[in-house]
Order: C-alpha cells, then structure tokens, then sequence
DNA sequence: TGGTGTCAATACGCAAGCGTATGGTTTGGT
DNA sequence: ACCAAACCATACGCTTGCGTATTGACACCA
C-alpha cells in the first residue's frame, strides 16, 4: 500500500502543491508530510529544492505541450472546427496550474523562460488554424495571440465567472467575432 | 532632507516591492531597509505586517479605481473613439503593477475579492462603451469581457512581445474586430 | 525648562525552512 | 543468510523574518 517513493512522487507533490497555493507553497517539509515521509527521503532524490523546482518546471513543460493539441488534432475536422473545440476545451480547462505557474514566471527567469517558449508554441498552433481559415500571416498571428491572451486572463480571472452556459454562449460570440474575415 | 516617515511612506513603498517582486518581496525589514530606517519605525505605524498588506490592497483598489477611466472620459469623443484611446492607453501601460497584484490575489481572499471588485467595474465601463456602439447588452458583455481578458493577458504576458510599432499594428487588427457588428 | 507626544534604534525571543550528518530499515540479489 | 544499494528518520546548525520590549531622540508647547 505504502510503496517507497522515487523522484517522479515528488515531482506530481510538486506540481499539486503549485496549483494549490502557487510556488511558495511548495516547500520541502511540506510535501514530505503531504507524502507521509520526512525530509530524510527528500534530500537522497534531489541535491536542493532548486532541483526540485526545476524538474517541477520540465514536468509542467512536458504536459503542457502536447496534451490538448493532440486531443483536439486526432479528433479531425476542418479548421473551424477544430477552432471551436479547441477554445471549447481550454476555456473550460482548470486554470489554476497555469495561473499559479505564471505567477511564478512572474518572479522567476527559468520559469518566465518556459512560459515564453509554451506561449510561443500554442499561440504558433492557434495562428496555424487562423491561416487555414484564410487569413493572411499577419492577421492570423494577429487573432491567434489575441485569442491567447484572453485565455491567459480568463485563468488569471479564476475560470468561470457565470453559470456554465452563460460562459459557453459568451464563448461562442467570441469565436464568431474571431472567425469572421476582415 | 530626511524626513520623518508616515504611514503613507510604508504603503507606496509597499506597492513598489509589490510590483518589482511580488506580493511576498513586501517584507518589513526589506521596505525598512529601502527607506533607511529599522522596522522598529515600521510597529509604530502599523500593528503588524498584515495591516500594511491590507493598505497596500486599499491603496491600490484606490488608484486602479479612477485613473484611467476618468483620463478617456476627460479627452471626450464618442464611443468608437473613447474605445480605441482607452485600448491604446491601457496596452501600452506597464502592467507590472497589475500582474503582481494579480499573481497575489491567487492565493489570497482578500486580494481576490478586491480584484474581483475592479474587474467587474472595469469590464462595466468598457460594455457601456460597446452599448453605445449599439451592441445588445449581452454581446456589449461578451465583447467587453473578451477583451478585458485579452488586456490581463497582455500583462501577464509581460507585456509588448515585438517592437512597439508592430504592437499598435496588432492592437488595431484587435480593434478592428472588436467594433465590427454582428 | 520641563513635559508630552511622535517617531526610530536596538536587542531579544520565537517559528519556519533549508540543508547536513549520521544512522537505521527495507529490498533484491546471490 | 548475507551484502549492498536504495530509501527513510532523527537530530542538528543556520538563516530569515515576525513581533515585542525597552530605551533614545526630536519637536512642540506651556
């Protein structure tokens, strides 16, 4: 029942404490007796909490890239669909992993620096799709970053602020606002 | 030349630290040691830490109330224009302040619900402006909304990401989608 | 000149956290 | 059965930061 732990158990301790009360909440005797463990076992896994905080990093990196892009790919359809189920997913995705790791970012090089290159990334994704709608470079990258900024303030927002229909229904004027050619 | 301290000096230095590193680089020996006092200063003004938190929360729902609201008004011009001055002024604002406050209210009550307190007049002012433009009320919401996010995300995005001309250019396409009709 | 109120320095106790040292326990291999 | 490696507990020292207590300095007023 009780297994002995390995670097991966403190890692997801990590990543849980984070999105429950952002970076300083994790701290090494915290998680230890969140694990049921003393920080005897902590410091033979990890040289420091740096160490820690940066395998938390790469997790978080890790899980952030792929996951719903695949999701939303292997389901298919044209761009416009794919559009709408994207923001339908995301937007209604639990943002307090994301908020409190670019509250971290807020303070914090490695952090800010990972979150560039994700942002980079999906807001790379969005504008894909935006171009396959017939959009030109610029105004696709144009829309795909503005639409990626609301999500970032939708999470920093705290999610929902309706009920969850009155948040689909104002989605879905966003994306027809979003869609609609120049 | 060195004056006596007020309350008031512990509070705008507060907010200072607040913005540069965040909610939990407010510390009493830190800010003393930035106005070149001890914090044996600090327990004759405030009762304890908690207490200049909860002023530096007043202070700043006090300055992020007016300001800019009443600086669009002021300039007059009609709603179209009001709108896309108020874009230009608040995109291109430092946003640092903002984010931080943000990162804090994350994981706490009380700066939570101040924020929420802001957001909400803030996303009010910008429907009434979409009203204006003759939107029904629900879409005045939604694009007000929508475009409120996409401001908190700018922040927390650290801000400008190109130059500061390809910005505008991007915040125009913004615009330009923003007040299109239905 | 003495007193009172305002602001500040110093010294202290206390708690939370980090990291180290050292020794104990469990597990798997032989 | 025994050993070595992997894992964990305990105890310690150190730093940072909070809050308190006590005393000092300065200003203003009577």
């Amino acid at each position: 029942m009780t297994e002995r732990l390995g670097r991966q158990d403190w890692v997801v301790a990590g990543l849980r404490a984070l999105a429950k009360d952002g970076i300083d909440g994790v701290r090494v005797e915290r998680l230890a007796s969140a694990l049921s463990v003393t920080k005897g076992s902590f410091y033979w896994h990890f040289k420091d909490r740096g160490e820690l905080l940066a395998a938390v990093l790469e997790a978080w990196k890790a899980r952030a890239t792929g996951d719903v892009i695949v999701q939303v790919n292997a389901a298919g359809g044209g761009a416009r669909e794919r559009l709408h189920r994207l923001l339908l997913i995301v937007f209604a995705a639990d943002g307090r992993l994301e908020q409190q790791m670019r509250a971290w970012a807020s303070h914090d090089g490695a952090a800010r620096a990972a979150q560039d290159e994700i942002d980079r990334l999906r807001v790379g994704y969005v504008a894909a799709l935006f171009r396959d709608l017939g959009f030109t470079k610029a105004e696709a990258q144009a829309r795909a970053h503005f639409a990626y900024q609301a999500l970032i303030g939708h999470f920093a927002m705290g999610g929902a602020s309706g009920g969850r229909a009155a948040a689909k229904r104002q989605l879905d004027r966003a994306f027809a606002m979003l869609v609609r050619p120049v």
